[in-house]
DNA sequence: GGTGTTTGACCATTT
DNA sequence: GAAATGGTCAAACAC
């Protein structure tokens, strides 16, 4: 029983496919394995997924893939593939084909349709296999929409989020559904008041409920952010300052800037400014202000000198768990379970607006539920 | 004068 | 060992 899958490459129009070639060169014969090929490996900006799937021994192998902007990885797929064959079992010739993928509506959700996808796999080989689907294909219908892309996108930011990560597990936790349910909707776009940084998730697919299906955009515009052309029809144009989504209650002094390889945008390097703290973050930024990336080192050993303010909101209630000392001043050190007295007691008064939420289907139940966990556990 | 930014040079690490 | 690359330093500069 032989079973690979191969997933997430971003596809560069040119690339060095010998050199992917050389790294999923057989290791061992037969066995289950997966293989997995980085960002780095081929350069690239649209990630697509591409799935070698051995599951059918009868009707040999075949190489799937899922691209949320068809058809623009389609080309290098097929030379991806072209690589890959002669590494095969020189049996039939492995056919390419398109796996049904959810189209993205934004430019820049492609790497979170590759996880949902990668996600609705795994679902499928650990369940629905078993029961005799077939394939993966109708799991990828059911389990990859808009709304579980979006939930995932925010998944995503609650990991790397450097104010809700300093914070304990369960903390990050309930912080995750606060940030959820608080994400501000100001002019600026949505933006999380926990960190300040901006959230990726598409702004013209909130509250919609709708799938791909139903709400099919004209994409001959799109395409990846990493690629500058973003629509703005799509992307909602940032008109706020630089720095300014940067902003995270503390206060930092840029010490360097470089232009690094496989980056769109110049990277930036600050050290925060506390005499004592050493704490340093990496910043690169679209010329129009937007964070491309931002890598937080090291943590603060000192409350922040600014604390964070609410954006202005216009139809969103913040119900972020931050009082004006921070999320992690207000409940630092709390290691007890979520729903517990200490936790609901630092969302006190917000209770009513906790009632439900909208993306993780999350509905108050007191003290009995487990806040958030419904959208961590997805 | 204080604070923060810019930018070329330098250094350490990796390939 | 050389080249490439990322991270840091520090002088010059701006506000
Ligand atoms: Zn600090």
């Amino acid at each position: 029983m032989c079973m690979t899958i191969v997933v997430c490459i971003a596809v560069p129009q040119r690339g060095n496919y010998s050199r992917i070639g050389h790294k999923m060169r057989p290791r061992r014969a037969g066995g289950e394995e997966e293989r997995v090929l980085s960002h780095g490996d081929v350069g690239g900006s649209h990630w697509t997924l591409f799935v070698l799937d051995n599951t059918h021994p009868d009707s040999g192998p075949r190489f799937v893939h899922h691209d949320s902007l068809p058809p623009t990885n389609l080309l290098p797929a097929r030379r991806l593939a072209a690589v890959l064959r002669p590494l095969l079992p020189p049996s039939a010739r492995i056919p390419l084909i398109e796996g049904p993928t959810p189209r993205q509506t934004n430019g820049y959700d492609c790497g979170v349709f590759v996880l949902a996808v990668a996600r609705a796999i795994c679902h499928w080989w650990a369940t629905r296999r078993q029961e005799g689907e077939s394939d993966w294909f109708e799991a990828v219908k059911r389990e990859v929409n808009a709304d579980s892309v979006k939930a995932m996108s925010l998944q995503l930011h609650f990991l790397s989020c450097p104010s809700i990560a300093s914070t304990s597990p369960c903390l990050q936790a309930v912080a995750a559904h606060e940030t959820l349910v608080g994400y501000a909707k100001s002019q600026e776009g949505h933006c999380c008041e926990a960190c300040g940084i901006q959230a990726f998730f598409p702004i013209e697919l909130e509250d919609s409920g709708s799938t791909y299906d139903q709400k099919k955009a004209d994409t001959t515009q799109i395409t990846c952010q990493d690629n500058l052309t973003v629509s703005h029809s799509v992307r909602q144009p940032v008109v706020t300052v630089k720095n300014r989504l940067a902003y995270d209650g503390y206060s930092w002094r840029k010490y360097g800037q470089k232009q690094v390889k496989g980056s769109e945008f110049p990277r930036s390097y600050y050290k925060c400014t506390h005499p004592t703290c050493s704490v340093k973050r990496k910043v690169e930024m679209t010329p129009d202000g937007q964070i491309a990336e931002i890598v937080y080192n090291g943590e603060h050993n000192h409350p922040k000198p600014y604390p964070l303010k609410k954006p202005s909101l216009s139809s969103v209630e913040t119900v972020v768990a931050t009082n004006d000392a921070g999320l992690e001043n207000q409940l630092e050190g709390c290691d007890q379970a979520i729903g517990s007295d200490v936790v609901i007691e630092a969302f006190s008064g917000r209770k009513k607006r906790l009632s439900r939420c909208n993306t993780c289907e999350y509905v108050d139940d007191k003290r009995e539920g487990i806040i958030s966990r419904s959208i961590l556990e997805q």
